[in-house]
Parts: structure tokens; sequence; C-alpha cells
DNA sequence: TTGAAAGCGCTAACAT
DNA sequence: ATGTTAGCGCTTTCAA
């Protein structure tokens, strides 16, 4: 039994010294490639594990130009979808060793800069980018590196991959919910018509509804939610009989706008969201149905794509849109009915 | 001039070929150390610069025995506090050029092992410990680490430092602020009494207020907000002018069990929150008067002493309480002459 | 089956 | 003022 050294990490040398063979059969039997005698073997691994060997991931580092490490730079500066999608991609990674430096830029071009070189310097093997939208540029500029990037809840240029929530797919969710329940005039209230998430919705909603819908685009806000219903009031004899807001927190105003006056959610009328931002949809009353764009899962995604490019394994080019899911609250009518009816 | 090299990074080798020097010269001129004739340092940093020349951290690193490199090992899975701290934690070291590798465990033991382990493999020289709550004890055992570590948003051991919210600082500054807008009787409404940070907060505002003055102990909800308040108002006579609620979310149900009851915030009652959740505080009708945690700053002061722990530098040791601060929005009355009086 | 030696990219003694 | 050499901890030929 040989005695852990405690002050100083101990090398593949105290190893071999230990059990009495050279750094290469050390070597090799850790690492189970070339020829080992079974015994020696053995010896060496009981002996490594008995002082506490772990690899210098440095030294090995140096020798095969791999690092296991990769850089996630946001743009948030919230955390709200970073890391719930930095986690994804850790969680996929973790498994094969590599580990992330997370590089919060609150776009801030210098930051980002420095961000990005130190990352550069420690040879990262691959960088992804994060952001809070999907239709704003990069503080800085990927394009030119030569180790893999990967956009996530962001688009890259056409010849990289990218992985961005499918607000189509969401949106239609949305709709068939309210559908199912019953509903046969919806309407959809969203925030500015600006953002790429807010068009591409609206877009889907009118596809599915009525092509010529008007569609309330205004703010990501509760404020915004409240003063739509207070316009529609004002504007229409007979409501809608569901509303498909545009994120959770509008969904949040259009409800209390509701309950101001008195109607009622989900019997009167129904309610989806959009976003899953649990500490809005959750405390909402009635809670909120609605829309998760699954944004552990899209770092699940990019997570696996860096792994694939950093072993020159081919990945999706262009932007790959990941489906959404449903999360039933109580915002929307249940229709006895409709279970049966299929 | 020379062309650069694109498809591998460029090495000091490169850099000392071309100048026409040897490495250690090279080397010496980069760095600034050693005698090194000024027009052969200009000569080499051109070149380098021209070139592109960027040393290679992992090989310094194998040398210096310093990775410049952290570890911020998370429980949260939400990011609600964990991209602030960790984001203050970064603003300090990154230009100091340590890279800060993020762990999310959300509370897994197995995962958070997997992490530790590849941090250790990877040489990093410290680990930051953040937590969502300060009573909790971290999923791994970091106490019998080599290198140092802090903790943030958590209470460590003893003899480590840890950098947490002045609780009783906060709750202060919250009943303060009611004071000053003239309520003479507050109340405290607020999470559940198993937690630290609602004893802290609840003992503080016992101290001020009214030894034997009943708290309101619950959920950290927005339903608990709102019973708290159907309750209070049941069973008695009269309103308290001012409250104190111990989360945004629980202020907000308050808010919204005042309103209704048609009654008036801050006309007929002020109420204050804690946590400055923005997504919760800027939309409550009105907006939320709170306690902001200063979370970026206990991720700043979190770094600073990583960063003199690294150089061996004496720390403070033990729990170190940051002060909070107070966001002024619309939830308390004004009181004109307050600001007269002093 | 095992060991000696070279080298990843860099820094720091030590010669010159 | 500059160059040569050794070595950080490891992997990998190549000999033995």
């Amino acid at each position: 039994m040989v005695k852990p050294i405690l002050h100083r990490r101990c090398t593949l040398r105290d190893v071999a010294k230990a059990a009495d063979v050279s750094l290469s059969t050390a070597s090799n039997a850790l690492n189970g490639v070339g020829r080992v005698n079974a015994e020696t073997r053995e010896r060496v691994l009981r002996i490594a594990q008995e002082i506490g060997f772990r690899p210098n991931a440095l030294a090995r580092s140096l020798l095969s130009r791999r690092s296991l490490t990769i850089g996630i730079i946001t743009d948030d500066t919230y955390g709200r979808l970073t890391l719930p999608i930095s986690s994804g991609v850790s969680e996929v990674l973790v498994d094969h060793g590599v580990s992330a430096f997370l590089c919060a830029t609150s776009g801030d071009k210098r930051l980002a800069e420095l961000h990005l070189q130190a990352l550069l310097d420690k040879q990262v093997d691959g960088i992804i980018f994060t952001a809070t939208r999907l239709d704003v540029d990069p503080p800085i500029d990927l394009t030119a590196l030569n180790i893999p990037v990967v956009y996530a809840f962001a688009a890259g240029p056409s010849h990289s991959t990218s992985f961005v929530p499918d607000d189509a797919h969401g949106a239609m969710l949305a709709i068939a919910c309210l559908e199912a329940a019953g509903c046969r005039e919806i309407l959809h209230i969203t925030g500015p018509e600006g953002w790429l998430a807010a068009r591409n919705r609206a877009a889907a909603y009118r596809d599915r509804c009525r092509p010529a819908s008007p569609v309330m685009f205004g703010e990501w806000s509760e404020e915004w939610g409240h003063a739509a219903i207070e316009q529609v009031l004002a504007a229409r004899e007979k409501l809608p009989d569901g509303i498909f807001c545009g994120s959770d927190e509008i969904a949040r105003g259009v409800l209390d706008g509701l309950r101001d006056h008195g109607i009622s959610v989900p019997d009167d009328i129904s309610v989806i969201g959009f976003d899953n931002w649990e500490v809005v949809s959750r405390q909402t009353r009635p809670p909120l149905t609605t829309i998760d764009m699954e944004l552990k899962e899209i770092g699940h995604r990019a997570g696996l794509a860096m792994l694939r490019l950093t072993r020159n394994e081919p990945v999706d080019k262009g932007i790959t849109r990941l489906p959404c899911s449903l999360v039933r609250r109580e915002s929307v009518a249940k229709r006895p009915g409709a279970e049966q009816r299929r």
C-alpha cells in the first residue's frame, strides 16, 4: 500500500516508479493501449488507484491538440435562456470529459473580444454562441475561426450550424390546443413586429387561422397584454373565444385585463402563452397553459453537434428548428367531449 | 511582411525563426523580461504581431502550474441567481486572463462529482461554489481540495470564505423605506420558516418593528401572498399601512389580493418586495419597490477573493454579508414631506 | 512485453 | 545581449 502524496498532485512518474515500470508502460497500461502484460497492467492500475493518480489534462491536451474544452459565449445578461441552454450543452459534454467556459458578454464588444481571445489562447476545441433573439448578429465575428462554431438560439451564417426553436411549430401547437378546446375564433396578441420570433409565430397563426387576421403586435410586456384587451373590448362587440399570446408575460397581462372585466378564463375564453417561463406561467390565475421552447434540448443538440464537429464527423448545416412542446395548465378550456371525439 | 500561417496556430518557434533569434530571446522579448536589445525586442514584437502570434496557454500553464482557469459549480437549474453571479465573477477575472468553467449540477451528486473531477483534471486554480439558498450543503465535499474554494450565495465551513447577501440589511432598508413613507404599522409576509433567509429577514423585521410581531411565514409564491391578504382581511378590522414581503412573487400576490378588494397601492397601503426579480417586479401594477441583493457584486467579491487566494494573499475568512440596495418604483407612498424631513 | 527517447509549446537556468 | 539546455506531464514512435 503506497502512501498518497497530498501536497502535490501525483504524476504518471509517481505511478511508474511505485509500480516499478517505465513511463511508457504505465501510460499504456492506464490507457489500455499497446501490448502490456495483464499482470503488470493490474498492478499499475491498482497503484494508480491507490495513490489517486489522475492524468494532467493540460499535458495531455498539449500533446493531443484537443483541450476537451469549449467556450460558450452569450449575449444574455439575465440567464433566462442561457442557463438552461448551457446546462443542456454541459450535460451531453461532461460524459465525454469536456468542460465549458461560460462567457457572458452583455452585448459588450470589448468584453466579447477579450473573452474570445482568452478562449482561443486556452485552445478551446470549439465555440457555441447563444443569444436571446434570433435576428441579431453576435457582437463578435466568429466566422473566421479555425475551430468549429455552433449557434444555439441564434442564427449563424448559412454554412454554419444553428439550433433554434421552431416558432411556427410552437404556434401550431398553441392553436391546435385552442381549437381542440372548441375555440372558433382565435386572436393573436404578440410582441414587436421587429422581432423575427414574433413574425414567425404570427405567420404560422395566419396560415392556420385566417390569412387576413389582424395580429396585434406590441411589446413583450404584461402591460401590453393588458392594453390589448382594453383595445379589443373597446373595438368589438363580441370577444374571440381564444387568445394566443406571443409570450407568457403578455398572456399574464391579458389574463389580468380579462379578470378586470369580469371575464372568466377558461370558462368564457381560453388563453395560451408562449415560453413556459415558470415564474410567470405557474403563478398566473389560473395557471397558464403555454408553449415550452425546450431550451435544454437546444443545448443538447448544440453540444452533440459540437462533439461531432470536433471529431470531424458531418453535421447538418444551416438552421435546425427544434419542436416545441405544450404544457397544459388551466387557462384553456377542457372540453369533456374533445377527448372522446379525437 | 511575413505571411500569416492559417492552418496551424503559430508558435513561438515561428516567431523566433522569422525574427532570426533564439526561442528564449523571443520569449524574453515578448514577456518583457531579461536583457533584450531594444531593437531586437521591437522586431520580435512586430513580427509576432504580424503573424498573429498568441502564446499557447496550455503550454504556459503546464510550466507555471497556474491554468488561469477556475470552476464555478452551481446548484441552480434555473439561472436566476447563477448568471448574474457568474458573470460578476468573470467580469473581474477576465481582465486577469482567467476564464471560468460553469458546471450546473441541478443538485445531482453524480453530475457534481463528474464535473468536479473534470475541473480538477484540468488543473483549475480554484473553485467557486454557488447555490440558491444559504442553508443547504453542497452536493459534494469541497473541503479537502488542495486548491482554494470560495462560496458565493452559499455558506461554506467557517474556515472558508463566503459571500452572501445581508438579509438583515435588506430588511432594514425595506422597513426604513416604508417608515419614511409614513407607515406606522408594518406587516411581514414571507416564505417558509425553514429557510434561513426568511428567518434572517424576519428577525431583522422583529428587531426593528415589534419584537412580538407575528410574522406570516408561508411559501415563496404569489398564491401565498394572495392567501395571506385574505387571512389578514378576515382576521382584523384595520389593515396595516405597510407590508414588507419576503419576495417579489409574494409581493405580487399581495398586490393582486389588495386590488381584488379595491384597496389601492400605494395610496391606502404601501408594499415592498425583496429580490428585484425584474420579470416580476417591473410588471406588477403598480411596479414594485423592492430590495436588490446585488448578485453581481457578490460575484465580483467572490472573483476578487479567488484572485487573491490564488496569489496566496490573505482574504477574509468566514461569511461576509454584502449590503443590499433599494430599488424605488411605485408601490410605496411618496410622502412629499418626507424628503425635507430627512 | 517493456523501455528509451523525442516532442507538444513554452519558460527559466545557465552558459556564452 | 543572446543562445543552449532542461523540463513541465504526458503520449508515442521505435528499439531492445
